[in-house]
DNA sequence: TTTGTTAGTGAACATCTGTTGAATAAATCT
DNA sequence: AGATTTATTCAACAGATGTTCACTAACAAA
């Protein structure tokens, strides 16, 4: 029945120990600072038995995160098997299911960014982005062809924008809120929009 | 007339040999796999000079970033000073000068990229974003209220997003290719586009 | 050029790291 | 159930870390 039948039962019961341990000090201390010995002094184990399953701590960060993602996968896809949900449409409702996802690990998320798990580049330079006014747009002919790549990355990486604003904030917004305001900056592409459809008809 | 006079010439000699050393380093080793000693070592200092200036490697390398950073401020500005450069508009003219600014610093920003530098979290979860459908759009009404931070922490981390997949490509895509694709992706925002201003007639 | 200030040196220290080996405990398998 | 496999322990190791100290060398200001 369940997924994982063949996983040594010693193996889950150490590697949960030692995620919670982390998660517990990541509460009070800066990631950076917290140290293996702490980890597993934390947890009541043996400090062979961390490097037995992981190299260094971010890769014992990275299993817990993994749960994380899963979750944030399970909550996307929510919308496609119960279809009464949908009272708008289902970019809608997957939108408003990705932010709930956030909102229910808000503590998780809340942990990462206060721990410094994320270190200073992407934040330095996106903030950096920020201050430029690049809101100002101007009128150029459409076209349809952007590279679906760049185009996906750009997607994911603004929604991320998203969620880490809302996080800096506290997440005191609602997630409803959240996905109407990625809605309403989706709302002109040219994808499936009346107004793709109108220029496609112009040609 | 420079702008720093009162920082004693041994502070910045040192300082930039330790960059020097790490850049150095990079180019060969996983950063993580890089000790303190291994940079003093390579810029022949004494290990506690390092302490002296840097709490972690992490702070040298924000101090790399920080030289990077201010060119890509200095770029952006450049078509607001130099207005004979103003082929199409400010917007366009503005992306192309950031998207030349990092191509200038190609070698940095893969450098950061191979060398592990920005951890798992983002690129994982902004990963697992990519996979999901979000590119289906649907029809809804406009509405002009939008936040301007968390439009803001949209737009800069999309165009984070579009310099990672562009780096993660090897570069190949020429500057001008990186800012027209960011020009038509965000073609139909309704800010100043004629379809903003066709829907505000419509009222 | 002299004087006060401070950066860099070298050495020492306790602690943490990453790895290893043999012994023990707990799991899986038949 | 017993036999086999393997996770965990404990101890030990060399190397790296982060900090401190007195010493010297280089700098800035007058």
């Amino acid at each position: 029945m369940s997924s994982n039948q063949k996983i040594d039962k010693r193996i889950k019961r150490t590697k949960k120990a030692l995620q919670n341990a982390l998660i517990t000090l990541m509460q009070s201390h800066d990631f950076k600072a917290i140290t293996i010995t702490d980890i597993v002094e934390h947890a009541d184990y043996n400090r062979g038995t961390f490097y037995k399953h992981y190299k260094y701590k971010e890769e014992l960060l990275e299993d817990i995160i993994e749960e994380v993602i899963k979750d944030l996968v399970d909550s996307y896809r929510q919308p496609y098997q119960h279809t009464d949900s949908l009272t708008f449409n289902s970019l809608s409702a997957s939108a408003v299911k990705i932010f709930e996802h956030v909102y229910a690990h808000a503590n998780f998320y809340q942990l990462i960014i206060q721990s410094n798990a994320l270190p200073g580049f992407h934040k330095r330079i996106t903030n950096e982005l920020k201050k430029l006014p690049l809101q100002d747009l101007a009128e150029i002919e459409p076209s349809p062809d952007i590279d679906p790549e760049l185009h996906a990355s750009y997607q994911a990486y603004a929604i991320f924008g998203m969620i880490m604003e809302w996080g800096e904030g506290g997440f005191k917004l609602t997630p409803a809120y959240m996905a109407d305001q990625l809605l309403e900056m989706l709302k002109f592409s040219p994808v499936n929009s009346r107004f793709k459809i109108r220029s496609d008809l112009e040609k």
